[in-house]
This record gives C-alpha cells, structure tokens and sequence, in this order.
DNA sequence: AATGAATGAGGCTTCATTCAT
DNA sequence: GATGAATGAAGCCTCATTCAT
C-alpha cells in the first residue's frame, strides 16, 4: 500500500523525457501516455495539458540544484568552493539537457499561483543565502550584504548565464572562460576575499 | 520614402499587442491579421508562422533599451548614474508589457540562427561594454574586469530580474528595494567606487 | 420492506436534479453518480445509460398528473371544472419544472418499446376518458363523442401547449389567457354545455 | 456571382439526410461533410455544432408545410378541407420522415432566442388564422372563437398527434382513423357546421 | 501583392464502461 | 452489491496553410 497511485510519478518521468526529446511544443500528450505505458484518459485524471505538468517538473529540477549542494558543498570550504560547485552543477544540467531553461521559464510562467515559485526556488535561495552568512561571519565576504536578496542574484545570474551559452552553443573551452567570469563577476559583487588560512 | 510594404509593419505592430493581451501560445496568426486589417494569408507573405515573428518583436524591445540609453545615458556621469539609467528603462518596460520576457526569450530560442541573438543584443552588449570601458579609464571600477562578459553578465542579470519581480507580482516599495540591491550587486563587482568630483 | 435497492432511488432523484439543471445533453453520468453519493460504477447496476433513466423518469412526472387528478378531481364538479384542474396541473409543472417536455418526449422516444408509452400514459389517459363517458352521461357532451380518441388529444394539446409556452417564455398574464382559450377550445370540441342544477 | 456560398446550402441537405438516416445522436459532423462532400472545417464556418443546424432545417420543415398549403390549400372549399389538407400533409410528411418531430423540437428548443421559433412558425399560425377568419365570415364557424389561439392549438395538436402515430407505429388503418377523429376534434372546437350550398 | 474561403490533418479531450478489489 | 481508478475509442474542432481569383 502507500502506492500512492504511482500513475503520477511515470506521467512526470514520462512527461521529462519527451520534453527533452522533442521540445515543450512539439511533446504531445499521446507521447507521454505512450512512453508511460498508460491510457490517454489516465493522464488527464492528473493534469490537464501537457503545459501543466511544467510547474511539477520545474520543482524536480531546482531541487535537484538544493540537493546535490546539499550533499557535496561545504560550508567550511569557503564560499569560493561552493559558488563553483552551483555554477559546475547548474552549467552542466543545462549542458545535458538543453531544455531544462524553458521547462523552468514556461514552468513558472505558467503556474498560476505565485508562491509556487516561491515554494520551488525558496529552498534554493535559503542554501545560497546560509553561504552568504557563513562567509559573512567568517570574514570571507561584506558584512552589508543583503544575503536574501543577493542569493537571488546569484542564483538568477549562474541560470541565465547558462541557458546563454546554449542559445549560443558555446565552445568547452568558452564555457570554461564563462564560469570564470562568472565567478569572479559573482565573488567581486560580495567583496569576497580569499579566506586565511593560518 | 522606403515603403517597405507597411504589410509587415501592420503585422509587427498587431502581433505584438495580440501577444501582450493573449501570451504566446494563446496567440492565433488569425487574431494577428484581424487586429491589422489584412487578410489571412498576406501574413504568410511576410513571416512563415506566428512565431516567425518574435525575433522581429525581440530585436524591436531590446533596440528600444539600447536606443534610450544611448539618448539618455551620459558616460560623463559615472557609471553609476547609466547603471541605474538601465535598470529603470528595463524594469518599466517589463512592468509595462509583462510579455517582454517571453517573447524576448522565445523569440531566441526560436530563432534558427544563433547569430540572430547575438544581431540583436550585441548593441546593447557593447553599449555597456563602452560604458565599462569608460568608467576603467576613469577610474571608478576595476581595470581587471572584462567588460565583455561582464555587460552580457549585467544585462542578463537586469533583465532575469525584472521577469522574476514580475512573477512575484512585488509592491512597488520591494521593486524599489530590488533596484537599490540589484545596482549595488552590480556596482560592487566592478569595483565600483564613486568617481572623485574635483 | 422492499429496501428495493433505494440505490435506484438515488439515482433517480439525482438524475432528475441534474437533468433539470444542465439539461438532458449536458448532463454527465458521473454528474448523476456524484450527486447521489455513489460510486461511479454502481450507476451500471441499474442502468445502461443516463438516457436508459429517461422512461423511468417519464412514468415519474406522468403519474404525479395522474395522481393529483385523482386525488383532487371531482366527477359531480363537472367536466369544466376537472379539465381546468388538469390544465392548471400540467401547466405548473411546467412552468415549475421547464425540462419536462424533454424528459418526456426522449424518455417515450428512447423508450425501445412502443408499450412503455402507452405504460406511462394509459392511466392518464383512461382517467381523462372516464371523465368524457360520465360527462357523456351526465348530458355535458355530446355522446357521440369517442372517449377514447379524445382523450389523447386532450392530454397532447395541454402537454404541447405548456411546453409552448415555457418556450416562448410568455408572460403570467398571457399564460392565464392561454389557459382560458385552450379550455374553452376543447369544451367546445366535446360540444360542452354547462350542466343544469335544477 | 451571387453564389452566396452554396455551402452552407450543401451542409443543409447533407444535414437532413443523414439526420433522417441516423437520428440526432447518432449522427457525426463528420458524416454529414462527408456527404456533402466538403471539408470538416468547412462545416464549422457556418455553424458551431450539428445541433446548431437543426433549427435551420426546422424552419424549412414547417415552411415547406405552409408552402404547400398555400399552394393547395382553397380558401373556398370549406375549412373542413383545408384542415383535411393540414392534417393530411404533416401526418404523411411525419410518416415519411419519422425524425421530424425530433429535428423540430430540438431545433426549437435550443434554438436560443424566442423570436426564432415565431419567426418559424408564424407563417403557418397566420395561414391557419386566416382560414379560419374566412370561415367566421362565411359562417362556417362560431364567430367567437379566437383565430390566434386556435391556430395554434390546431397545429400543436396535429404535430403532436402525427408523432404520437410514429412512436406508437400505428397501423395505416388506425392512421385513418385518428384522422377523422382528429379532425372532427378540431372541427367541433371551431363549431363547425357544413357551409350550405344553395 | 493581396485576398479569404476552404482545407484537412491530427491533437485534444471526454466520458461511458469496465473490473479488480 | 459497491467501489472508483483506469481505460481507450472516437468525435470534436481548431487553426496553420493554401490557392484560385
């Protein structure tokens, strides 16, 4: 028991591989039930267009971002090391999978409550701003920076950069050069200066 | 003179109010050409498909950023003052038209050609690559940053901003807070420091 | 006794509520189940359709004519009396109930066997005859009149003027005034003469 | 010129046959294209449903009785034989067309505004009227009756009657039978008496 | 170049019906 | 008998696109 009706869960697996296969316009339902190996009908027991399974989706992904922080970022490492890491992680899931930007643009877009974005990137933001104040505290970075509001930066900026260079389709090599620039653009915009080690 | 058959520019100027009052997918080229007083197929003379459209209506909105900054900006009075200049212009348009957003975005996304983005933002990207370069030799910032990647960096920062506030549907108090930070943040990695009046 | 599955019962009741809500081709079986707080399959217990209730629903509305007449018609009134007491029923529940005539009409015209009309109708109809032979008798009409015939055309002007009027939305004024002209014109078909207290 | 569009003329005729092949449910928009050999698009250019053609093909319905009894009916054969004229022909074109109640009914009912339902039947009201204002001045009838409402009550009633005859499937005898029963009805109701020929 | 009636492919969506529990 | 999640057939209807005028 406590199946919970996994019906939902093959529809979101399902719906995840198609849009990244063909594109958000070009997925049509009838793949999705397909690759699920269910009915038409069951689908939309669940939701009720293609578009609005996006806010779901969105969810998983930039929990994916929180998550993996969660488990390899290091406070103690220094907010160089885990600015590094969310700009690695965030560049190369949208390096896999091409689509994610507009699954997480249409995804918010379109759902129509505002706080469900909120509930999606919120714990996003928190991570990056409990960074912020761990650096703070420990000398690494301005005490006068606005921790929430500069996480959102942040996190903005890392996504946006990335979904440019695959518009642009950006060489390894510029990719590299991009997240060093960001990074720098990043850690100049806290004050940040290279922790000492004594 | 250049007529340029005032066809296309019907279509423009009926696409991009069908698009801010529908949104994009709502949008039916049949609406475009209703709202233009022109027949169903004189659009398909002009543009292949409704979406053909947008990088002609992203092109138009991003101009218009670029076009009020060079009338208005004014590298003598620091690079502060064009910053702030820039986030005002972005934010109102946004505010205005909640559409922006999407349609500068798909409208890349779509458009085939990569150069096409590149058509379109590498004015504005070299007019805050100029100002930059200007505030180096003045002395208000860093001569280490590279105003390359740091305009397309500044530019997609004011702009991923702007969307998310009006996502978030702010107070006008918090958009002016989100202003305040988001200059700061931006001040701040390009060491910034206010230029020394003599 | 007879619990008689009130399963049914429920059904019927619900599906005359929505029926009479959303009309006979808007209406949903899940619509009907819904509101009788039963489950979707059970539906399929007792009928096959939502169009199999129809005749059921039929025999409902015709034999609370029936009934009424009986219970509140009055043979020694006289015919004009009892005649206006089923113009003044039907009408009302016509006028209470605007979906009646469809009921009726698809509940007969589904009705697969001819014999479930002349069910549902029968009692009403002989009710009407049994009048006509004692207004016979009493020297009200003519005798040469056929009870049986006139009977049905009797029920079907009433029934097909009430609809009528429900359709033409007419207002209480003139409904009086159709009650006045329909009883009137079908005394004069049985050649109706007031009978004579001595 | 002056096609005025025979599609929907086309649409028409296509609509009657397959209604009358299949009844109002069972008929497809994509049948009666198919029919009329034009494009399922097509269709809905002129009308939003098939339902939605139904009061267009009642209208013709009525008319064509009122055609024809205008075309065969004489003013001065005695209002016994127009009636006979009336009855004759709706009874024969039910009996021919056993879905002519049901196109005319829904037709009517959804047909949304009142006014439609006049319009269709206020030529056949009017003709009955004046049949019977002519038969008041030749004395043929009681003078007293009302010309509006009896036409109405008459062609309700011979409707109703005919289709009552097709869902009881009545044999051709007791077709007859109901004719002279109706029509003496009908004739007693107007006071009838011959018109003497001197 | 402009028109707009006509096209028709095909995705959407419903909803009656089933059946394992 | 009762349940209701799941089914999937199939009709609806849109809407981009065409093309004769």
């Amino acid at each position: 028991m406590a199946k919970t009706s996994n019906k939902k869960e093959l529809i979101l697996t399902s719906a995840y591989r198609v849009f990244k296969e063909n594109g958000l316009e070009d997925t049509r339902v009838s793949q999705i039930v397909k690759e699920a190996g269910i009915a038409q009908g069951t689908f939309y027991l669940y939701y009720n267009s293609k578009m609005d399974v996006l806010p779901d989706l969105a969810q998983q992904i930039i929990s994916n971002y929180t998550q993996y922080l969660e488990e390899h970022g290091d406070i103690e490492a220094g907010l160089d090391y885990n600015l590094r890491l969310a700009i690695d992680r965030i560049f190369e899931a949208n390096q896999e999978d091409r689509t994610i930007p507009s699954i997480v643009y249409a995804g918010i877009t379109r759902s129509g409550d505002i706080d469900k974005w909120d509930l999606i990137y919120r714990p996003l933001y928190d991570l990056v701003a409990n960074y912020l104040e761990a650096a703070k505290k420990n000398g690494e970075i301005g005490t006068d920076i606005s921790a929430n509001y500069y996480s959102e930066f942040i996190i903005s900026l890392i996504e946006s950069t990335a979904r440019g260079l695959i518009l642009f389709q950006q060489s390894p090599e510029e990719i590299e050069k991009y997240k060093e620039e960001l990074s720098s653009f990043i850690l100049n915009a806290v004050y940040w200066t290279p922790v000492k080690v004594i």
